[in-house]
DNA sequence: CCTGCCCACAACCAATGGTTGTGTGCTCCT
DNA sequence: AGGAGCACACAACCATTGGTTGTGGGCAGG
């Protein structure tokens, strides 16, 4: 009974409006005796009588009356307070690091069942998957798509492996492997491979450091500030050098450089895309998603590989 | 943690402003413990975070900025309506007999000519200007708007006439007057009128006796327990009886009646608005109001008609 | 790598706010 | 006038809450 209190100010306006304490119980949904216990708890905090009781109900005093446009403005108040945060007034944003990955395509999929659901993508870059957190923990986005191990998250934060993507050997027309149908990652040991990607983002890193130690690859990731245009043409005019992208990546690039797309199998890579969220995030949006990507996911072929951490 | 505590919203305001939970613990003198406790049960209760937690301490998450402003007002209404019934420093209190008559309107011109002056409008009703004299001199009330003599007040008790509002017969569409433009007070002696109003109560009856016997009408006041719903029933079923309003009144009642006002004219007759109030009343609110209702009293009409008494 | 700072979690405890059961006073009806 | 019925207050009791102390983990800075 420290201050004023809300359920308190609530239960005042009932009682004006009900005219008795025992119909304004019944609306909500207590006993009449809780009633009178409020009421008395808020004449106590505010120093004044707010009802004169009768046999037949009770009525406000004046400072019942005067109290009560304030009490209905604060009922008021606390409401525009609460909508001003809730969870699915607003589009669920969700980042997908790159807008013609597989998360992408998934979150396209979403949308065409959902349509009731709104959806925003946003794509905050390859940086850093320290980056996407903290973005996901200000509440900036609802939720990120990023390759993580399952454990060793930070507070607050869930992951969920929802999508893995087989790794196809990228190369141009004049590499020495432009017309294999199909590869083992073995079979790639010793011609070059560069992949975009920052090496600080322990993200990206990790995985192709894992894959190349797996087969005896040699990977280099080239920074953020050699774009993926760069280095498609510098595969396209090169016969030794190659990269990897999603095999359900829809990354576009100029006819001209004819660019060629290996599958790798015996085994095959897959890239493992995990859904990452807040844990405390009410988005009716998110359960939504999460649960669509869940019963979408697809099953892994018999010869997967993903490195350790990712399993 | 049903709903939103105040406290809990307190809490939110005082970590935004010091930047951490520490110090806004020692500002509301408990422990930084139960600051995470509040924070964590108001995240719940919004379904968001507010919070970034860092090892410097936390900043707000966008939900959180969105909600501050929400939250600081939520703090202000509380204190407001505390204080419309604080003991000793109060908001103005000034009784109104009805919330819709030319009074109440001149209320809201002072409230919207003075935003820093807290002016809570009560009803006491219609019963008897005794009544709301005793309150008045019990300090319930700082001053009403009555139609009484400018004489013979108790002691410690002033009166202004600061209002007068002209009167328009109402009648209902099947009314023998009801497709007239524009009547004379004498064009009515032979119609019924009735008028709301206790016949105990000084004030109504005196105004309408005088009025009745100026101009040979036979006004007839029924009791309180017959309400205005009421009244406006039976004038819009009659095609004999009438009743008298305001010409600025603005009492609400269904479309369906087809009600019509007919102004009067020639001599108009005036309802007298006088502001009582205490002499000994140092409230810094009523000497505003005393000036500004003084400062916008309309002129009256060449040929107004107002009782003897109340000149 | 260690230290210091900051927040979260756990365990515990007093106080709160709910319940049921009962009492008192007013109205209305007989 | 007296009793029935209704409406609110009081009392006892109990689950939940919101506070405390104690502790641990993560991160920035030296």
């Amino acid at each position: 009974m420290h201050g004023v209190e809300i359920e308190a100010v609530r239960t005042f306006v009932a009682v004006v409006e009900f005219g008795q304490f025992r119909e304004a119980a019944a609306e909500l949904r207590v006993t009449q005796q809780a009633v009178s216990k409020r009421v008395a708890g808020l004449e106590r905090t505010l120093g004044v009588t707010l009802f004169v009781r009768t046999a037949r109900g009770a009525r406000p005093t004046l400072d019942g009356q005067a109290f009560l446009p304030h009490a209905r403005e604060l009922l008021r108040t606390v409401e525009r307070a609460a909508a001003s945060v809730r969870p699915g007034s607003r589009a669920l944003r969700v980042d997908v690091l790159h807008r013609r990955i597989a998360p992408a395509l998934a979150l396209h999929g979403f949308r065409a069942s959902h349509p009731g659901t709104d959806v925003d993508v946003v794509a905050l870059g390859d940086s850093d998957a320290t980056y996407a957190m903290e973005a996901l923990l200000a509440g900036d986005i609802d939720a990120t798509f990023r390759a993580v191990p399952g454990y060793d998250l930070p507070r607050g934060i869930r992951a969920e492996r929802v999508l893995h993507d087989p790794l196809d050997l990228l190369v141009g027309p004049r590499h020495q492997l432009a017309s294999v149908r199909s590869l083992t990652p073995a079979d790639v040991a010793g011609h070059r491979i560069w992949v975009r990607g920052d090496k600080r983002g322990a993200e990206w890193a990790a995985y192709y450091d894992g894959l190349g130690k797996a087969f005896g690859l040699r990977i280099d990731a080239v920074g953020p500030d050699f774009g993926t245009e760069a280095l498609m043409d510098a595969i396209a005019e090169s016969d030794a050098l190659a990269t990897l992208v999603g095999s359900r990546d829809r990354h576009v690039w100029p006819d001209t450089h004819d660019l060629r797309r290996i599958p790798l199998h015996g085994p095959t890579p897959l890239y493992p895309h995990s859904f990452l969220y807040r844990t405390g995030d009410r988005h009716p949006g998110l359960a939504a998603l999460l649960q669509h990507l869940v019963r979408t996911r697809p099953a892994p072929p018999a010869d997967a590989w993903t490195p350790s951490w990712a399993r």
